[in-house]
RNA sequence: GGCCCUGUAGCUUAAUUGGUUAGAGUCCCGGACUGUCGAUCCGGAGGUUGCGGGUUCGAGUCCCGUCGGGGUCGCCA
């Protein structure tokens, strides 16, 4: 080793040692007559000191240094006089006494400082990631995203999972996300899938008899990003042989028990509370809801229906809903701008409008007032349990609409109230989902999870006679309002499974074409199952309290899915492209 | 595909809402300084205001287009 110590460690009782240290530039002030650097590397900084009476050559090239410069030193480690010790450094007791210096590397003047306390903006960052890796910030969380897959290693280990590889290049499966593709060199026309997810593959290990399955697994997905969804991500890929779904998410609460503890010293309630699908949409509008705060959404339905504002009479007539929630204590915090602004927030949701009240001692304040009677005001008062100088704000529309712009509207709400602790976790788990989606374009049922989730037990008939009804045996867990898990028992049943292949309108033909290799796995004594992925990316952004995933990726990628740092995507040698047997089909510049 | 925000020295930003030579902090370069730790002090360099066009006597500022970055709806089994 070209170190005897890391920059993190020495203390006071390292006194007197001579020792070498390796590390960055990372602060330097320059006395002329002694120069001190504080040394960084990723377990710490140590101050290290150049005096012009103990060496001048070395103190002359000291001087020298500039940030991101990289070098050893050897010297001694000396107690720092009583009065300059620095209380903001864990080694701020001692100092290193320099008597050799080599620099191992001059740095380019960076193109940021890594200790900055303006960040940069993303695009200088990514483009510069390797000295944005450097940044404190980025430096933890690829830390405790390891520490992280380690708890989440150990865990699945203790309890006799196994970690098994699953093909990168597979199949392309017709349902669900676009695929990334892969031309075959040797097979012309034809294309390998990048995984969306290793579904079918662990499945077919619990086929194999290999009976609980771990792997922490890249995924795939060709569609728009969002701040927490990149092209490429990490799913903990679990599934469980001879199970039931208690058993897969009991198996999952310890996981989380542990990883909140040990992490964050959160000692979460257990075990994680639950809600069926149905009731989450009643009361939060949402199948993800942020459970940090309350303010549920109350049906008005029975109001609107009587009142004399014709919105939420029409619309209770024409088979829609009226549905609102509380803002508690804004009647004063927002005003009829800001109001304004929130009813184009919700309008993205589809919302036509958004009504609003303003709660007095005696009555509703609101330029639809008049169109309800006092009785019908204290009435929604009541029924809101709303409190003097709070803000009813009504959504009227179909039923979707009230929930989509209900939900997002507490979410603002919720932040901009500052009705909860933005360090606080709350989990839970969503179950009953709806099994399949009608998709009024394609005029066919699509499956709402994919299509090897088990129905209900209770629900099996409906699938017959109203497959819009049945829920299906799956489950996802809500984090902060982040689907941070999500899962299902399976089929193990080919003759179920190509049910619900009907359903989907995926022919004998094709489902033998592209799932063949499931459904033959399934006809040689296929053990029921059942499993889950959590997100990992999702996860480590959560526990580092950041809103971004690209933050706890090292090297991650642009809305537009484009590597700012390696410049990929990239075109390729005509030669590639050829053998391949591709055309591309370009415009000319 | 839609909507919104954004781009000014290497970096973080200001520019009195269309008005003189685009200002500051930091970084960088030079000088001073033997106990600093956001070192301090003095001096210097550093700008095609992303790019292209338009309106105007005059554009960093307004308009159109375009490129990059971000947020979001659709999309994401």
């Amino acid at each position: 080793m070209l170190r005897t110590h890391t920059c993190g460690e020495l203390r006071k009782q390292d006194a007197d040692k001579q020792v070498t240290l390796c590390g960055w530039v990372d602060k330097y002030r320059d006395h002329a007559g002694i120069v001190f650097i504080d040394l960084r590397d990723r377990y710490g900084k140590t101050q290290i000191k150049f005096n012009l009476e103990d060496n001048s050559d070395i103190q002359q090239q000291a001087r020298s240094l500039r940030h991101e410069d990289v070098v050893r030193v050897t010297g001694d480690v000396v107690l720092r006089p009583e009065d300059m010790v620095n209380p903001k450094l864990d080694s701020g007791d001692i100092e290193l006494r320099v008597n050799e210096l080599e620099v191992l590397n001059k740095s380019l003047t960076p193109p940021f400082l890594i200790d900055a306390t303006e960040i940069p903006n993303e695009e200088l960052r990514l483009k510069n990631r390797v000295v944005d890796l450097r940044r404190p910030e980025l430096q933890e969380s690829m830390m405790l995203r390891h520490q992280c897959t380690k708890i989440i290693r150990d865990y699945f280990h203790e309890k006799d999972f196994l970690d098994i590889e699953t093909p990168i290049l597979g199949p392309s499966t017709p349902e669900g996300a676009r695929d990334y593709l892969v031309p075959s060199r040797i097979h012309e026309g034809c294309f390998y899938a990048l995984p969306q997810s290793p579904q079918i593959f662990k499945q077919l290990l619990m086929c194999a008899g290999f009976d609980r399955y771990m792997q922490i697994a890249r995924c795939f997905r060709d569609e728009d990003l969002r701040a927490d969804r990149q092209p490429e991500f990490t799913q903990i890929d679990v599934e469980m042989t001879f199970v039931e779904q208690d058993d897969v998410l009991s198996v999952i609460d310890g996981l989380i028990a542990k990883m909140l503890k040990e992490l964050k010293g959160i000692d979460h309630p257990m075990p994680l509370p639950r809600l069926t699908h149905a009731e989450a949409m009643e009361r939060f509008g949402s199948d993800k809801p942020d459970m940090r705060f309350e303010m549920e959404l109350t049906d008005l339905g029975e109001i609107a229906s009587q009142c004399g504002f014709g919105v939420f009479s029409k619309t209770m007539e024409s088979g829609g809903r009226v549905r609102a929630l509380v803002a508690p204590g804004a009647a004063e915090k927002y005003t009829r701008k800001m109001i304004d602004g929130l009813t184009a927030f919700v309008g993205d949701y589809g919302a036509r409008g958004l009504a609003f009240f303003r709660v007095k001692e005696n009555g509703l304040d609101s330029p639809i007032a008049k169109f309800f009677t006092e009785e019908h005001q204290l009435a929604i008062i009541e029924k809101m349990q709303a409190q003097p100088g709070d803000i009813i704000f009504c959504v009227a529309d179909k039923e979707s609409v009230t929930s989509a712009a209900l939900a997002a509207l507490r979410n603002r709400l919720g932040k901009e109230l500052e009705l909860y602790d933005p360090k606080a976790f709350s989990c839970l788990w969503i179950t009953e989902f709806p099994l399949l989606q009608f998709d009024e374009d394609a005029n066919r049922w699509v499956a709402e999870h994919h299509p090897f989730c088990y129905p209900h037990l209770d629900d099996i008939e409906l699938l017959e006679s109203d497959p819009g009804k049945v829920r299906a045996q799956s489950y996802d867990l809500v984090v902060n309002g982040y689907e941070a898990a999500s899962g299902s028992i399976r089929i193990h049943d080919p003759l179920i499974q190509q049910k619900i292949f009907d359903l989907l309108q995926v022919s004998a033909e094709e489902a033998e074409g592209r799932f063949g290799f499931l459904l033959e796995g399934l006809r040689y004594g296929a053990p029921p199952h059942g499993g889950v992925a959590l997100g990992l990316d999702r996860w480590v952004m959560l526990l580092c309290g950041y809103d971004n995933i690209r933050d706890v990726i090292a090297f991650p990628k642009t809305q537009k899915a484009s590597d700012l740092l390696s410049g990929a995507p990239s075109r390729v040698d005509e030669k590639q492209v050829k053998e391949l047997h591709l055309q591309l089909d370009l415009e000319e510049e």
